[in-house]
DNA sequence: TGTCAACTTGACATGGTGTCAAGCGTGAGT
DNA sequence: ACTCACGCTTGACACCATGTCAAGTTGACA
């Protein structure tokens, strides 16, 4: 929000990066078609971004911001037991993945490619995993984890299931609605990583 | 095997790109490397395959045939009951996962900027939901699918959770072995599909 | 009037894919 | 022994996206 004030061009290049990558597929947006959404040559995208990769790093961070992630997860952290916490957390960061896919996708099919693309999808990913981590600590202490599985497995396994890949799979290819995806991916989270009395 | 001793060229190829793929990080490998790796001409590759995509899909087919994944499911399509069927499904395939893999990587990076790898793709996975939905369908036969799925949402839900990206994701990038991703998988499919007594 | 920042235009190096043309060696058929 | 075709080689080139460089333009502010 700040930033939007702030620099007007920049926000207009983040925007209408993101808007190309959820509606283009991917790899077909090329820095010179940013820079004819954004109205500017494509040289001057290189004034406000030294390369591909780095641009793409700053358009998650921004989407971070818009949306405010941070304020979003409040209700998790604030759940008074387990359960709930796990709930809460899938709720929040299924419901947070329509928003950023695109980049997501974007940035992750450059992780080959380019080392510093790879080094930005890692941190957003120890960044979701954290969450996860979290989650399962919080089964942890009310006894509610299941035995089968270590806590490192477990936040391992949360982690996979919540894949931006396994939404893409699930509400875009197979054509699943959000709530729908939310409340399957619940369910089977609950029954994977909870005892059964 | 046939087409081994038929054209040992060809085979020397795919076997190289393979190799590579399997090795280096997928995008690293370019015609040049797979070229000189088969000890032909780059050019020479294009008397084979008439670009990337093609070769990448051709390898994957070979590979098919080399570990004659038809054979390997027998085990799975002759189970005397659904839940036996999903666990020995889950082990062929999670099993094959690993072969394949950096293949599958590959023609999966490639898929936002080669329409014809998206269709490889895209073909080699209708191939492994028709596997998923065989399996359901058998849960179903013998009424044990859960009651909260639909049969074409468990299919989908089972295919997403043995999707190549999850596997890399806990073997890989979390370093799980692989007896113990078959284990969990086996688990948390039977947990997620077949209902509660 | 001067100058600074943001942006523009145009040219260019680099590196990968895919194409084209010409040549070369070897084995099979005659 | 001749040649003909096949599989391969060498070398050049077009194309296209990224990223770089240099020289202008424009507008606001002092």
């Amino acid at each position: 929000m700040m930033s939007s004030e702030k620099n007007p061009t920049r926000t207009r290049i983040l925007s209408a990066t993101r808007t190309l990558l959820e509606t283009q597929g991917t790899a077909a947006v090329r820095m010179s078609d940013i820079a004819k959404a954004a109205k500017i040559s494509r040289q001057a995208l290189y004034l406000h971004f030294p390369n591909r990769a780095e641009l793409l790093r700053a358009t998650v961070r921004w989407l971070d911001e818009v949306y405010d992630i941070e304020e979003r997860l409040r209700p998790s952290r604030s759940a008074p037991d387990g359960r709930t916490r796990l709930n809460a957390w899938i709720s929040v960061w299924g419901g947070y993945i329509p928003q950023i896919q695109g980049v997501a996708r974007a940035l992750q099919a450059m992780r080959d490619t380019d080392a510093e693309a790879k080094a930005a999808w890692d941190d957003r990913m120890t960044a979701v995993r954290h969450g996860c981590a979290a989650v399962v600590s919080a089964l942890v202490a009310d006894g509610l984890l299941t035995p089968d599985l270590a806590e490192d497995e477990a936040t391992d396994l949360l982690h996979a299931l919540l894949s931006v890949q396994t939404w893409e799979q699930l509400c875009k290819d197979s054509a699943w609605p959000q709530e729908r995806y939310i409340a399957v991916m619940q369910q089977t989270a609950e029954r994977a990583l909870i005892r059964t009395v």
